[in-house]
DNA sequence: AACGCTTTTTGCCAAATGGCAAGTGATTTC
DNA sequence: GAAATCACTTGCCATTTGGCAAAAAGCGTT
């Protein structure tokens, strides 16, 4: 929960009465590995906050391939943000890669929070944009990366995650097939 | 300036008077074909709202490649919006690629719309947020796509922008050489 | 119409990546 | 600890894309 707070903070400040609030809205949760936090279809009705383990967020394009479009690891807000606005269902899958821990608030629970502390919208906004900043500018150089490139890349921003996530879901993120990026792998050696 | 006042309202209400401030702070300005709105390098101090014409954003990689990351077209707001909020310099050019027209406004007059309409700042990250979502929906499945794909939705999906775009330009934002391209082009047809 | 300039297409070949199936190695399960 | 399962690698060949240079097409100017 400690995690959660600090995170906050960062974007705005709460007094401890506001913390305290926070704190008890947040409710913990642990999923396993390969179950989902979410699932394609439904609407996202929570938030997590990641405070162990790494999820994806996946989906399956219109020829029936599995896509995994991003990984989050530990620290950082779960949800996807489009359907939870919205309330309209998600398109996309976010499946825990290993086992995982997280503090989830409701959205009756963010409601809450939005109508009591005045600066709540405003530090969701903050983390969100923040987010999104942080996904263009991992995906947008990608596009004119060879493959080698994009895995050098990726090994060496994100070396702790590299390790622990599969090579079929880092392929289909780096848009590149399994036997590719193996090969890729063994001429980098 | 109609138009600006259009799209800010699609963000949040404004009254006739608040109207009126918005309207005396912006500043019509004219580029040429490939003259630069904004260059790297340079700290941006003004947020551009595009009433007529196309830009693209795009910068050099470490190759020397030009890479052209993203194109704007009109009645959208127009500004690195990293560089612009930290106030440092910009990593990327935004060129027209048509003759241009702009409402801009300055930094000082954005900061005194903050300062005087209180829902401003909602209203500014509100559209910062639905224009990275944007970004990223764009960008995210070109990643799994292979050349043709990208370019077929692309064509499919700005149509109007494609015929209006040098095939060089389009050609570096799919990830493609220009032969590539150009190959592709024929293929379809 | 002729010229110079820019943009786009082609041709040629090399390199990168995909598709499929089989092989290897590790891990789980009973 | 043998069998089954899963994750990763490899081999083979087809297809796609890149790199480079030349040719063709488009465009504005005179």
């Amino acid at each position: 929960m400690k995690e959660l707070i600090n995170y906050l903070l960062q974007f705005g400040h709460l007094n401890q009465q506001q913390i305290d609030l926070v704190e008890s809205k947040g409710v913990f949760k642990e999923i396993k590995k390969d179950e989902y936090f979410q699932e394609a279809g439904r609407i996202p009705r929570e938030i997590g906050f990641l405070t162990e383990g790494i999820v994806r967020i996946c989906y399956y394009n219109n020829k029936g391939d599995e896509i995994t479009k991003y990984f989050i690891d530990e620290n950082n807000l779960i949800v996807d943000i489009n359907s939870y606005n919205q309330s309209i269902p998600s398109s996309a899958y976010i499946q825990a890669i290993t086992d995982c821990k997280f503090v989830v608030l409701s959205k009756e629970a963010l409601n809450d929070l939005s109508m009591t502390i005045l600066i709540w919208d405003d530090i969701i906004n903050k983390i969100v944009n923040k987010a999104l900043v942080e996904k263009v500018n991992k995906i947008s150089p990608m596009l004119s990366e060879d493959a080698t490139e994009r895995y050098r890349n990726f090994f060496t921003k994100f070396p702790t995650l590299a390790n622990r996530i599969p090579l079929s879901y880092l392929a289909s993120y780096l848009g590149i097939t399994q036997s590719s990026l193996s090969r890729i792998r063994k001429n980098i050696r």
